[in-house]
DNA sequence: GCGTTGTTGATATGATATAACGCATGGATC
DNA sequence: GATCCATGCGTTATATCATATCAACAACGC
């Protein structure tokens, strides 16, 4: 299962839309891809944030914690200079490590996925949760899912104490169609 | 079990030694990460490489087929510049979409495959055989494996096709420590 | 206050990757 | 052989991604 609110972009997809907290697509799992509001989401995600950061010591600065704002908000796969120009729009420094500290910062909070085949970042929706998400990226439409993937990373793990390697991080994407694209293409 | 051939660096880890063609190591499943001997593996794959790509209908011409010898001699990760450098002393062009073609034919032959996690590219060590490896790369030495990941692979088809999306092509790569280093930390 | 640590801003540079154009080659066709 | 076409190569230029370094400043504990 997947919540909908792991669906991401890369291009920005025009998705949002407004609703009531009781809304049921960010409440109840629900299909990847499908169009859905993330308002409360990010909201939720932001809350939760901000505990998460305190608790492990960190400081969640306004430089990142608008960072996150922004990963939130687009609500898909950015690049670093992307982030730079929202950020530089709103007063705050405008030389590329000004995004890129802020972008290490989340993802090593937990925060935020870097998604290395687009050379781009997104807000993890699942903070504080243990999950090793894979992405699936669309090559038609360049929409992002992030898809639970504790099968995968356990096999992972396997393949590689077979050989005594002891994994520390990893990075799972593929490459493929949709279920939009999929249908159009059949 | 993964045949040390498999075994590839990012830096050069200087594991070179001339032996006979009834090499154990080149011929058995063995410990991955361990040193040995590559120039027939080399030769194999190089011979085994033009059989592929006529069959493709592709061509494997001068450049092609000298980039893929320069990753089956240095037998590690090496960015397209690592590789650009030596084709320019070589004769070939000497600017970056020389190489960068050269390496995206590889890849698209399955003769080589890209790790994003270095920016690099590394020669298959079994083309035509359908895997879909993994890369296990040591955050300390920087020595990087490929392993079989039939299993991972399977999982993650499983998790995107509950998604309904179809994985055309995937990258999984691993950062950890290596058994040598594991064993140094500890 | 005062040092320590961490964060930010700025400069500069390095590293990776692609777009676009024109020429050369080689094979197919007439 | 002449022509056409597809493919590959070399080149220029540029785009994109990423980091090293240092100075200024704020937060914190002592």
């Amino acid at each position: 299962m997947i919540y909908v609110c792991n669906t991401i972009t890369r291009q920005g997809a025009d998705m949002a839309h407004d609703h009531a907290s009781d809304c049921p697509s960010c409440q109840e799992p629900a299909a990847a891809f499908s169009r859905h509001d993330h308002a409360h989401c990010a909201q939720d995600v932001l809350e939760r944030a901000d505990g998460l950061v305190a608790q492990s010591g960190a400081r969640l600065t306004p430089v990142r914690r608008r960072v996150l704002e922004i990963l939130l908000e687009e609500h898909r796969a950015m690049g670093a200079y992307d982030v730079l120009k929202r950020l530089a729009a709103e007063g705050y420094g405008n030389q590329p490590p000004v995004a890129y500290r802020a972008l290490e910062f989340l993802v090593e909070q937990g925060l935020a996925h870097r998604i290395r085949r687009l050379n781009a970042f997104a807000a993890c929706m699942h903070p504080g949760e243990a999950h090793a998400p894979a992405f699936l990226i669309c090559r038609n439409c360049n929409i992002v899912a992030e898809a639970p993937a504790a099968a995968v990373r356990k096999a992972l793990d396997a393949a590689a104490d077979m050989l005594g390697f002891l994994v520390e991080r990893s990075t799972v994407e593929a490459l493929g169609l949709c279920p939009a694209c999929r249908d159009q293409a059949a």
